[in-house]
DNA sequence: ATTATATTTCGTTAAATGGCGAAATAACGA
DNA sequence: TCGTTATTTCGCCATTTAACGAAATATAAT
């Protein structure tokens, strides 16, 4: 029931299901997520470790940077079951596809750069 | 979107979450609900309500008494997954099963009973 | 070593949420 | 009709949550 909890409350605010859409078949760093969000570091880095907490995401760091992803096969079958609804009933909807455009466009910029201009306060 | 997220805001508080599980197979009115929470029915009236906007439970009213249930199969997939996800993960959980064995008591009781019980101020 | 930078942690604030009791509403029974 | 009763609505309070910026942490680059 614990966990089942942390995953609801998780997916009970809609910045975090957007980032989990994104992370559908990506890595993602954290300054990416930033930039697709238009929220303050801080407040994302909170989002990722609500996701992290419920199992959802999970997370390599490389460098200075650190890389989400959604979690992998070997994860509960209520996180998978529950990763599985969410993509499925989400993927096709206007905001989603408006991220995936979006996101498209950040991936073609270097992240260096972006991680540099949200570090200007 | 929307509608997604008035299902998992809604599957992210634990007694409408318990609400849920002990509908499983069965309507239940409200006064049954209260006694199982042991909340005060304003509160689970705004609970139910917020399954109901969700979409997540249907209601039929007989008399005094409002009768709730699980949604029916003519529901969006969206929810019918929702709630088969919820049932599949939650059934053999220790609280849920707690819960299913009051609720055997409960049902024992007259309704009308019941819900005098809670009209004692 | 020192500086720059990516992310997290902490403290604060505003808004949302869950709880209650009182009052309103709706339906039955005498 | 008039009271009784099941549920809902409303107003309030306490707690939680999401947001931010500042400061802390950790890694890379010079």
């Amino acid at each position: 029931m614990f966990s089942f909890m942390m995953i609801t409350k998780a997916l009970s605010d809609e910045n975090r299901v957007r980032t989990l859409l994104a992370l559908n078949g990506r890595e993602l760093c954290v300054c990416q997520i930033i930039e697709l969000l238009g929220l303050a570091p801080s407040t994302v880095s909170k989002h990722m470790s609500i996701l992290a907490n419920a199992r959802l995401v999970e997370s390599r760091q490389q460098g200075r940077w650190r890389y989400y992803r959604l979690a992998s096969d070997g994860s509960p079958p209520e996180v998978r079951e529950a990763i599985e609804w969410t993509i499925r009933t989400l993927t096709n909807t206007s905001r989603i596809k408006q991220d995936a455009e979006r996101m498209n466009e950040i991936l073609k910029l270097d992240p260096e750069v972006l991680c540099k201009v949200h570090s200007r306060t």
